[in-house]
RNA sequence: GGCCCGUUCGUCUAUCGGUUAGGACGCCAGGUUUUCAACCUGGAAAGAGGGGUUCGAUUCCCCUACGGGCUACCA
């Protein structure tokens, strides 16, 4: 069966980046039939808040994302110890002292002699009674496990052949030295207990997999299928980093970004499929295919969610927005008619609420000077409401004939006048909705 | 500095050596609607640069430039 995970840690708030992995991982897991876990990485004491796990879920929740579990890896601490000590038996785990200001200074020397930053091993030549000796001194060490130095390669979803030459990287320190466990390896102990079948994330994640390939298969599991999509940058190609702060799930709602809109945009950005609202997550599944990405950094536009968020409005029954409608003060029997003449003319719910108070508290126009006469003239020929289907084509009718005016000239300076606006619902769907008489 | 990855219309991309370089979104124009939008039709718009290989390169190889990622006792 297929399995698959996303693993935020609750450090901070889901932004279009982790949706990206998020969806990937849901969509393959439910196209197959399999099962989707929700795994929260909270090995990080120090960053991890409860409040950012909440939020998490209420984003997944807005969203849709159903998750067939929830896991979390502060609830598995003694899982990672078994495996730790797996390691050791294997003599792949060796214990080092060195402190991180130690680290750093061998780093920056490494990189003045042109050498590659890596870890040097120097643990690694440590006697029994220099590592009793540093043991006294220093206390525990940290534990890092030890690579073999040979080609690492994998067939990878996206990236295809993939290989990375593990004399690059450094032994990874996998327990640090005041005991935590690490990512690197409470996220493999997790894929193989859990039996993740498929592991899609960043391709920040690259080294990573790598180096957990050895761990995986040190521990005596065969790995599971890894695919690295490309990361998202900003409009102009600068690292989206810089700007995830606008870029929270949470503030794209609040901007009145529909979920389906937001979801059909992500599934397909980056792939040769055409962009195309869908409807619900059902079709969003049926046609996602991750072969179809490619590995180019990919541009993410906020804006380009508007449009898309408007085309998905505009197909909306009223019993998907009664709710909004009505708490807008739209009295019952209006309702569908508002609807179905705003639903085209919005590019979010919140603008409904302009629209309403055009028609409910009479709209503020600006008329130009030169038709200051004309629509003084023709609000005087216009009675009381209500008004009906008719009332437009009866009144422009005999505004017409009284002052010649006609086509644009007619019609638009009159539209501005009554809505406020150039542009809007056909006028004379927009009569009836008016509650009080419009005012120059 | 080292290691990965990338670079085709404004944007997301197709093309597995020979194409009028295709599609989608956006944009522009025309049509339609006695107005705008919507809708329909049409249009403009692209292979980073330089070397190779080849009868022939967007496609294969190398170099350069540019961009992204990693290079933590974060995830």
């Amino acid at each position: 069966m297929t399995i698959t995970r996303f693993a935020p840690s609750p450090t901070g708030y889901l932004h279009v980046g982790n949706l990206r992995t998020a969806l990937f991982n849901y969509l393959i897991a439910r196209k197959a039939g399999g099962q989707f876990i929700l795994r929260l990485d909270d090995t990080d004491p120090e960053r991890s808040k409860p409040e950012f796990a909440d939020a998490i879920r209420e984003d997944l929740d807005w969203l849709g994302l159903t998750w067939d579990r929830v896991e979390r890896q502060s609830d598995r601490l003694d899982r990672y110890a078994t495996a730790a000590d797996e390691l050791r038996a294997k003599g792949r785990f060796y214990e080092a002292w060195e402190t991180p200001t130690e680290l750093d200074l061998k780093r920056k020397k490494q990189l003045n002699m042109g050498r590659p930053p890596v870890y040097d091993r120097a643990a690694l030549a440590l006697s029994d009674d220099e590592k009793d000796a540093l043991r006294a001194e220093r206390g525990q060490g940290v534990w890092r496990f030890k690579l073999d130095h040979a080609r690492i390669n994998w067939v990878d979803g996206i990236l295809g052949e993939t290989s990375i030459d593990a004399a690059s990287v450094s032994d990874p320190v996998l327990i640090r030295q005041d005991g935590q466990v690490l990512y690197t390896i409470a996220s493999v102990v997790d894929d193989t207990d859990m039996g993740i079948t498929h592991v899609v994330r960043g391709s920040d994640h690259v080294t990573n997999t790598a180096t957990q390939i050895q761990i995986i298969e040190a521990l005596g599991h065969a790995a599971p299928a890894f695919a690295h999509h490309s990361l998202l940058t900003g409009p102009g190609g600068e690292a989206l980093s810089k700007r995830l702060g606008t870029l929270a799930l949470r503030d794209l709602r609040q901007a009145g970004v529909e979920p389906m809109a937001l979801l059909s945009h992500m599934a397909r950005l980056g792939s040769s499929d055409p962009f195309e609202m869908r409807g619900s997550i059902d079709d969003l599944v049926a046609g996602f295919d991750l072969s179809r990405f490619g590995a180019a950094t990919t541009k993410f536009d906020k804006e380009d969610l508007f449009p898309l968020t408007a085309r998905y409005l505009a197909g909306l029954p009223l019993a998907d927005v009664k709710a909004t409608i009505a708490d807008l003060g739209v009295p019952e029997a209006l309702q569908l008619h508002f609807w179905t003449v705003c639903r085209d003319n919005i590019t979010t719910l919140g603008d409904l609420g302009a629209w309403w108070d055009v028609f409910s508290k009479g709209a503020v126009a600006q008329v130009a000077e030169e038709d200051r006469a004309f629509v003084a003239q023709a609000f005087s020929m216009l009675g009381e409401p209500p008004y009906d289907g008719d009332t437009w084509a009866a009144w422009t009718g005999a505004v017409k004939e009284a002052t010649g005016r006609k086509g644009k000239g007619l019609f638009m300076p009159l539209r501005h006048a009554v809505t406020g606006r150039t542009r809007g619902p056909e006028m004379a769907d927009v009569m009836p909705l008016l509650q009080i008489k419009p005012k120059v």
